[in-house]
DNA sequence: AGCACGCCGACT
DNA sequence: GTCGGCGTGCTC
């Protein structure tokens, strides 16, 4: 390399052949290299660049067409640098950096910071050393055979090859004793690529027998499926009406096509179930992809979607990002739960991203639900998704029977939080030898701590919120930021010594009030605290349905899809809870929850029934869950949203301006506000303090942005937040769609 | 995201 | 006098 300018050469005269090469860095585009002469590259080609002083992998991205995007200055030929090499490996397809850029577009994040996600595991594009795995050796010497070999050699009779750490989990024992039977030899370590061929799904294995109605739907999907027709169809259909059975034959039929499938799960807890039910149909288990799946699985996965041995992944909302070379079926299980709504770094909704991905690649999409999202439920409306309905399996009630515990009347003794009639039930359940699962969607013991002497509550020291008492953990702690502290023993504010007390139940206190009331019951509480991963998870299932436990006491967790067939009784602690707090999808977000919680009680033969405790027996949300009027419900709500032009109906945005000044940040909000556009179709709202007003230490105060469908709103906002230079220490942040009102 | 440059506190 | 804290700015 020569100083600019030094030497004129022959190549610098003419202008440089060079490519845009898009890198995983929150950078503003694509950046411009010089390809050296003889090395061939065509978009998707993975390449190594310098950039600053270190070098990176990045992705040979689409020449710049004119118009499409701002006309940045074109950096001249002196300054542009050399590729360092072509990756030998797969390309990036044209469908997934389409859908890079669309993402983007969409989300207003840099398009770089999206390829990142796509590039989750930048070391996956070179092969892994090989693992190693076990097998049972050929000759086996004899060996004293505990329970656990047994089990070990049980679980490798006839099955896969394992490693050390899936196989002593599978048979329920520790690597000792893994490596113990390799050392005398009943065991043989072997040398395992990490490229080895997968277990291939069988979609040709007897399919279980099917209803007329699930026949028909299945038919439907089948048929979209083979003509790869980029079409999105709601599967409507009340737990147990068998949508799982039907969208399995449109997986079987991408798997006889050739084709690759994501099944997008909305809940890591969930997985394990769905293993299960799709090994047990196919044969093999598909390949699992979330968060917490280890870090050299996820490169495995990765590689053997990008070589497309991986033919069905189940993932999390992340997998929408993973390699497919031949996607032609994309499953949205539960479309309807929040936890698709990606919330930190770029903001997406995985829901609506799939329906993307599915029309850039032309695979069908198929989103899936007991209470389908009025957004979904909108463009079915509309004409833009098809829909499919399944009515109940047996002919019944599409629910157990729900009724409401007046609590302005039936209300529990001080301090208590089960009523009278919800005593009398769980007694009566207990009587039976049935389950029970008492729902409160509120971590840890107590909500709030005050002093009885002052008055003072104490709360996080960095965010707007009150610390919640974990009486098992023994701490306190903000379920906003993560800060713990110790429970104090004198008020922090006045000094009284032992003045402090709990006020409001979370499910600890729940669990110390059946206690009381049941000393006998087996009682479990079931929350992310104790439950952290999908094998914890699934072993507080096994618990349940081996009636191990009487009483099941959880937040939102066990309103997941788990199967409980002696569960007859559901208590809702708190059914008002997430009426509160003015967020525009409160009572539909309320109605799916408790649908989905009072779907757990009675199954198959046993008839449930669901008590709901409310101090608003009459709202609308208890009405359409007593009557089973989903769809007068859901109509009443979208009638709502409409008069007002909100979501599904018109488009929101909202900005977010946080920093540790207060004054800044009020500040930059008011230069928004006063710069806003002038519209009929663009209105904006606020700033107001954001409801978390501080947040880890960030003041924050937000503005929305609401529009009709038809306005391109990032534009729009792109045009006006630009003008706004805010100081150094304050983030202008924004989220097109947002869910979560904090 | 890295990595450097740059301007103020406690050490050799 | 220097080592080093992390704020802010740039990387084709």
């Amino acid at each position: 390399m020569g100083f600019p300018g030094a030497s004129s050469t022959d190549q610098e005269k003419q202008s440089a052949r060079r490519v845009r090469v898009l890198l995983p860095l929150p950078l503003a585009g694509p950046y411009d290299y010089r390809v050296p002469p003889d090395l061939p590259l065509i978009p998707g080609d993975f390449v190594q660049v310098p950039l600053g002083k270190q070098t990176r992998v990045g992705v040979v991205w689409d020449p710049f067409e004119p118009g499409t995007e701002d006309s940045s200055a074109v950096v001249v030929d002196s300054r542009l640098r050399d590729i360092e090499a072509r990756l030998d490996t797969w390309r990036m397809t044209d469908s997934m950096r389409r859908f890079v850029d669309w993402v983007s577009a969409y989300s207003m994040a840099a398009p770089g910071a999206v390829l990142r996600m796509a590039m989750s595991i930048p070391e996956a594009l070179s092969p892994g050393r090989p693992r190693i795995v076990y097998r049972l050796a050929e000759n086996p010497p004899d060996y004293r055979a505990t329970a656990a070999r047994t089990r070990v050699v049980a679980e490798l009779t006839d099955r896969p090859a394992r490693g050390a750490t899936d196989l002593a989990r599978d048979s329920g024992t520790g690597v000792g004793v893994i490596r113990g039977l390799a050392d005398i030899g009943v065991l043989e370590a072997v040398e395992l690529s990490d490229d080895a061929p997968l277990p291939q799904p069988d979609p040709r294995l007897p399919r279980p027998k099917l209803s007329d109605d699930q026949a028909d739907a299945a038919a439907d999907l089948v048929a979209k499926t083979q003509n790869g027709d980029p079409s999105v169809t709601l599967l409507d259909g009340v737990t147990g009406a068998g949508k799982t059975e039907v969208y399995f034959e449109a997986v079987a039929a991408a798997l006889e096509a050739g084709k690759q499938v994501l099944v997008l799960l909305p809940e890591i807890a969930l997985t394990a179930q769905f293993l299960d039910r799709f090994e047990a149909r196919f044969g093999t288990a598909p390949q699992e992809w979330h968060s917490d799946v280890p870090r050299a699985r996820r490169r495995r996965v990765w590689r053997a979607v990008a070589d497309g041995r991986a033919r069905v992944v189940a993932g999390a909302r992340s997998s929408l990002f993973l390699p497919f070379q031949d996607l032609g079926l994309i499953v949205v299980d539960e479309e309807h739960d929040l936890s698709y709504k990606q919330e930190d770094g770029v903001v997406y909704h995985a829901r609506d991203m799939a329906v993307v991905r599915g029309r850039l690649q032309n695979a069908p999409v198929i989103l899936v639900s007991a209470t389908p999202s009025l957004e979904t439920t909108a463009n079915v409306e509309a004409g833009r998704y098809d829909t499919l309905h399944l009515p109940a399996r047996h002919g019944g009630a599409d629910l157990p029977a729900i009724s409401v515990v007046d609590l302005r009347r039936d209300s529990p003794d001080r301090n208590c939080w089960i009523s009278p009639p919800l005593k009398q039930a769980l007694a009566d359940t207990l009587a039976q030898e049935e389950q029970s699962l008492l729902f409160l969607n509120r971590r840890g013991y107590a909500p709030l701590t005050v002093c009885r002497a002052c008055g003072h509550r104490l709360e996080c020291p960095q965010c707007t919120a009150w610390l919640v008492e974990h009486r098992f953990a023994g701490r306190l702690a903000c379920h906003h930021c993560g800060y713990t502290a110790p429970k104090p023993d004198a008020c922090p504010e006045c000094g009284a010594e032992d003045r402090m007390v709990a006020c409001g139940p979370g499910v600890e206190r729940l669990a110390e009030e059946i206690d009381t009331l049941f000393p006998k019951a087996r009682v479990e509480l079931m929350t992310s605290d104790t439950i952290w991963s999908p094998t914890a998870a699934a072993e507080i299932v096994r618990r349940v349905q081996a009636h191990e436990i009487d009483i099941l006491i959880g937040t939102q967790l066990v309103a997941k899809g788990h199967h409980f067939p002696m569960l007859t009784l559901v208590g809702v602690v708190d059914a008002d809870l997430g009426l509160n707090g003015g967020d525009l999808r409160a009572a539909e977000r309320t109605y799916q929850l408790l649908h989905q919680v009072a779907g757990r009680a009675g199954r198959e033969d046993r008839p449930g029934r669901v008590l709901l405790q409310t101090h608003h027996p009459d709202h609308p949300v208890m009405a359409a869950l007593i009557e089973g009027a989903r769809d007068a419900f859901m109509a009443a709500e979208a009638e709502q949203r409409q008069a007002g032009n909100w979501p599904p109906f018109g488009r929101l945005a909202a900005i977010i301006v946080s920093g540790p000044d207060e004054s800044h940040v009020e500040g930059v909000a008011r230069a928004l506000a006063r710069s806003a556009p002038q519209a009929q179709d663009f209105k904006v709202l606020g700033p107001a303090p954001a409801p978390l007003a501080l947040l880890r230490g960030r003041h924050r105060r937000r503005l929305l942005v609401r529009t009709t469908r038809s306005v391109r709103i990032q534009d729009r906002l792109r045009a006006w937040v630009g003008t706004v230079k805010p100081p150094n220490s304050v983030r202008v942040q924004i989220d097109i769609d947002p869910y979560s009102f904090l």
